[in-house]
DNA sequence: CTGTTAGCGCTTTCAT
DNA sequence: ATGAAAGCGCTAACAG
């Protein structure tokens, strides 16, 4: 049924290794035995078998990439980045979606390690010490990106989310303003929700403003969310004369709820947030928005991969990458 | 180094069979030696590979993916049907990205043919000859999902393309509409861009309304492509009263050009589209838009996909799923 | 219920 | 430059 490598022996009048040779481009091969071996696969339409491959060399040639959301727009950048790399190198990557859910990520980073991945690059979500515990079984290396674990054990690529929030609030203060609000992810998530959080406290100290309980409302990400949250920030006496939604989406939703309110942004109320996804500018106003290089995460992490899997030296364990503010309409002096 | 099933099996003062029979949780097997077994896995860390279980089985219980397009939340959607149905009958699916790319897919669907999965599923995009050629020599079943090829060789799930636009273009005649500007995609595109285009026509066709034109521009799906074109509308001397998008995006950047010539829609000019994303609901006014089921296309095709792996017979070769109008605020009557 | 024994399709020494 | 042969780690008859 299936053509192995015997077959194609055999009709090219060879040995096994010979065609082996050939498949695998290895130069001790006379050009006439080679085109010999060649038409032969031709012929019996000849299709390594990776499966044996694998077993036989220990190697698979691919990563496991463990995505925590394939519909997060965010995580396809990353995900761009880390497949030309990989493509550069030769490698291919198959991509898991954990769907957000901790016991999925374990339950795929196990299958990969299963399947001998040459390499494992874990994105996004929270690690956590059980994370930590199957990345340990690991006799490949893994790198994190788009995230980091607390204690830095395990190689990553990451940027500073709370200094990323921090500048955001920060530019809202430069312009003037002194109540506002924030709409945050929940807590609960260490990057997105606790970082980004914290950074905007973190501004407001520096700026020697008070923090003001009234002024942080809890979202889920979501549209729907952010209208929710500016609409609890409008109805207060004392209401915010900007606000930092922790994505864009959110801040769209702050946003149409500002104008539903029959107020402007950002004339009434100025509203920043971070991801710079595509969306940003598919608002009126333009969303000002601090840009994350997604792309350029799973690029290096993709990288510091490879070197991993080759042994090489790597100058670092932690890499942080810079973001930046992307100035649009959205915000105005107060 | 690593740890395999003969390992296991000294450890428990088994025989290899006996430790297969545990992982593999064959019923033949004392509860006792079961336990022993069980522990000896613990002690050793002792984990299945799965390159070795595919090539002594002929079967990896995996079944690849080609997404045309990772950053595309339709296609995300898609995918998210095929996973849960995957889950349900216990595949592992490894997605693989092909960058909107014809030669990418093609290499795409060899390596994992390569890798042997069990079986194939093709998402979305054009599917040529090259294509039918791969998968002829394919020794696993493919399945189409949110495409079709021409001559139905192939199974496939979908949704009816050109109805789906006939359907959104007849909503805007039923409202009185009979200047209707079509905002298209490329027409290469046999699903998004001609079957649209089709649709468009044949609505028009069937109300007895003259085609024009200059009533069709040709956009890349973008936002921005949809304020070029509408702008350009815009200037017509006798220009649209309603307009049809081949996407969401389009349609918004439509919405945001007719807004910022200082008109209103949907009171001056309505708007409608296909796709029915999440952002369509992230627009004011709220984009009325032809819902896909993309989930469904997912979970429908993964089911059919497992029916031929087991060579059970199906009833149909080709799924064609229903679409759905939702009405939103982006359309009025002339 | 358990063990023995062939392979699965390929890579990789080691000879020649 | 080529071939012979020994596995890679596991499953699947087949015996018992």
């Amino acid at each position: 049924m299936t053509v192995t490598i015997y077959d194609v022996a055999r009709e090219a009048g060879v040995s096994m290794a010979t065609v082996s040779r050939v498949v695998n481009n290895n130069p001790n091969v006379k050009p006439q035995t080679r085109k010999k071996v060649f038409e032969a696969i031709e012929r019996l339409g000849y299709r390594p078998n990776a499966v044996a491959r694998g077993l036989a060399s220990k190697k698979t040639t691919t990563v496991g990439v463990v995505i925590p959301d394939i519909s997060n727009m965010n995580f396809a950048e990353v995900a761009r980045g880390i497949e030309d790399i990989a493509t550069m190198y030769h490698y291919n990557i198959i991509l898991c979606n954990a769907d957000k859910k901790k016991d999925k990520e374990i339950r795929v980073i196990n299958t990969l390690l299963e399947k001998q991945v040459d390499g494992l690059l874990f994105m996004g979500g929270t690690v956590t010490d059980e994370h930590i515990q199957a990345f340990r079984t690991s006799s490949v290396p893994v790198v994190l990106c788009a995230t980091a674990d607390g204690n830095n054990t395990i190689p990553s690529v990451d940027i500073d989310h709370e200094k990323a929030s921090l500048d955001a609030v920060k530019l809202l203060i430069d312009h003037g303003h002194r109540k506002i609000g924030m709409i945050s992810g929940t807590l609960q998530d260490p990057a997105l929700g606790y970082a980004r959080y914290h950074g905007y406290k973190q501004a407001l100290e520096n700026a020697g403003i008070p923090f003001n309980e009234n002024y942080v409302r809890v979202g889920n990400y979501r549209y729907e969310s952010g209208i929710e949250a500016m609409k609890f920030f409008l109805d207060l006496e004392d209401r915010p004369t900007a606000v930092f939604a922790a994505t864009d989406e959110m801040a769209i939703g702050a946003i149409h709820a500002i104008q539903d309110a029959g107020l402007k942004v950002p004339e009434d109320i100025s509203v920043i947030s971070v991801d710079n996804s595509r969306i940003a500018s598919m608002v009126r106003p333009q969303l000002t928005s601090v840009a994350q290089p997604m792309y350029d995460i799973g690029a290096v992490s993709m990288r510091l991969l490879t070197k991993l899997m080759n042994k090489e030296s790597t100058d670092q364990n932690k890499y942080v990458l810079p973001h930046d503010v992307i100035k649009r309409q959205s915000v105005a002096q107060k």
